[in-house]
DNA sequence: CGGTGTCATGACACCGGTGTCATTTAGTCG
DNA sequence: CGACTAAATGACACCGGTGTCATGACACCG
């Protein structure tokens, strides 16, 4: 009566022995290595075949100390549980960013979730090292300063979507500026002169580059910026009906004023939808009566609004790529252009629908 | 004239020198196995601290054979770029709902995005297999029949929203035909009769399931269906401007009927908000004059259509987790009860919100 | 005080690859 | 045909942990 012994996978070995050739051979065959006899290394590949073999990485990590590893840490896949989509979901366009650069240069990608507490970070990051990752990619579900634990200052690392207070790391994320700059020139370049902002909570980084984009923007077309037409809209966490009720209060407000606004630029596409069904119900049409700018090109809603929403995309797809390009190189330890910016901001084109009415 | 050596990280050798114990000592007090002298295990600690000792997995592994990897397939990335977020997005909630299960079992996800070519499926399953993963979970973004490469069956695997066409590899799937079925009981429960459907492209698996379950709520509740009122909305990949008009063309063809239905049953909630558009712009009210279902709880529109919908969930954390949970069992060789099935569909509850006008 | 069992620790092989260097084989040329 | 060179291959140590087994120290006991 024989055990039967369970079957592990096939080792460098075995396919050496069933080659009749040593393991150092079957090794030059794996890595192409030089001069390997055309009749030999087809015995070898053969054999590997049959055997189902899959050379382990484990191993060959421990002598090269390559890994081909790369640590992804993010919220934007749990989010929080508790807050419905916030602005978050699109951030996977981060993701699919840095996926597709990854791919290229034939990584793979760790991915793990921070979720809320932040002694998890710190976990995750140490897991990341046991494992021997060559770099590690932070990416946060929207714009926003972070104070990153050590232990990520002794890796490679690229902050996406967010900025050490510090910035001593390298990081990508976008150009608020450019993009508040932009949502308010869509109006003016169409002969907006009185344009309302509803902007995202204050205490976000991107609601104060915006702001300032959407001044210069004015400044640069030498139209004044009344200041009664600048609304904050809710505060950070804010149950959904609260922020309703604040939308709703803001847009009277400004529809009330003497002389209101022929165009609103929203702080996301989220709120411009909410400024849709709020002025379907008080009759306004959209954009004969008031023109409407959004934020984020989340296309689910701009692609499916009526009429469909012009708005200032953010670049994500391409902030990851950026973001994984530059952390790449650093691995590679490629000479790193000093000139670059530590801090990287990309600007998202306008995309043109049909929420703006042109004036002129 | 020195060379200065790049300082690599410290070895458990290193750690046991420092410590002046054998390296044995340093792994009894890593893995905390039975019988240091607490005096000797301070001073290791010490060591280990010191030198920000990290031990290598890969080492770990080589002897123990166990890596705590998952392998992650899944398209729910990258979705198609070229489909705007087509049905895709919450498809993320998978992940999370597997994450959390992970997180739980000491587990690390290596995620890889599938792309649209098959043969890198191929090759990431083979990347997986290199790197030891202990098992492997394929992630498909909507509810759909898949054929695996065999290279999937030589590790303990689960589907997840997707089931292979011979039912041969454990899955996990939404329950459609229980979705079906009380979509369909959320506009009866309410003293509807005629109900309308409109429905996802024939050629997914999820319309003929729910349709099924759309009829099998008729009978329950005794009314008759009339085959007049379920629509088949557009073809599998239609631009979205086909599909706004296809919508229009069903949603005419409906409410020009003799006996208009009283409320609508969507495919998605995406279309739901088209017909919201569409209603609006036609001036029919929500709920007063047209009752509308939607389908998945797709939050980012449901809480902000106006009014918010009534709709179906779709239960992805619940079946991320469930799958995760499954995979987990079986790599522990937990005594599988024959009894499951081989694909479990897990239904998701109906969201009461507000636009289905109760007629009784 | 010697025998015995337990506790704490160490020596050493091993996991599956790759790097180094030696050795064998084939190829070229005078 | 033999010498010499290049090509092909093999022997063996090594990477950094863990498993097995041996060994030293010490308490306990008769």
């Amino acid at each position: 009566m024989e055990i039967q012994e369970e079957r592990v996978v096939a080792t460098i070995y075995d396919v050496a022995q069933a080659a009749r050739v040593s393991v150092k051979t079957v090794s030059r065959v794996l890595n192409e290595e030089a001069a390997v006899r055309p009749s030999t290394r087809e015995r070898v590949l053969q054999s590997m075949q049959q055997l189902n073999y899959t050379p382990s990485t484990a191993a060959r990590t421990m002598r090269t100390q390559k890994t081909g590893l790369i640590g992804v840490l993010t919220t934007a896949i749990t989010s929080a549980p508790t807050t419905p989509d916030a602005a978050g979901l699109p951030s996977v366009n981060l993701l699919k960013g840095i996926q597709s650069v990854m791919d290229r240069s034939g990584m793979l990608m760790m991915v793990a979730d921070t979720g809320e507490s932040p002694e998890r970070l710190e976990q995750l990051a140490r897991t990341f090292r046991e494992h021997r990752v060559e770099g590690i990619l932070y990416v946060a579900d929207y714009h926003q300063s972070v104070s990153p634990p050590a232990s990520l200052f002794e890796l490679p690392t690229v902050l996406v979507n967010c900025f050490d207070e510090h910035q001593r790391l390298p990081a990508v994320v976008p150009d608020d500026v450019a993009g508040g700059y932009r949502a308010a020139e869509a109006a003016l370049s169409r002969g907006h002169r009185r344009i309302g902002f509803l902007t995202l909570p204050e205490t976000m980084v991107a609601t104060q580059l915006r702001n300032q984009g959407f001044l210069e923007a004015h400044e640069a077309w030498e139209v004044q910026v009344d200041p009664g037409l600048v609304l904050s809209v809710g505060k950070f966490l804010d149950p959904p009906q609260e922020e309703a009720r604040a939308l709703r209060h803001a847009l009277e407000q400004l529809l009330n004023l003497r002389e209101p606004p022929t165009a609103i630029c929203c702080g996301n596409d989220k709120m411009a939808m909410s400024l849709y069904m709020q002025l379907q119900q008080w009759g306004v049409s959209i954009p004969e009566q008031l023109s409407v700018v959004g934020f984020d090109d989340y296309t689910l809603i701009t692609e499916l609004l009526n009429p469909r929403l012009t708005t200032v995309a953010l670049p994500y797809v391409e902030m990851g790529q950026r973001a994984a390009s530059r952390l790449i190189q650093e691995i590679q330890g490629v000479a790193e252009d000093r000139s670059d910016r530590i801090v990287e901001a990309l600007a998202g084109p306008v995309i043109w629908r049909h929420s703006v009415k042109d004036l002129r």
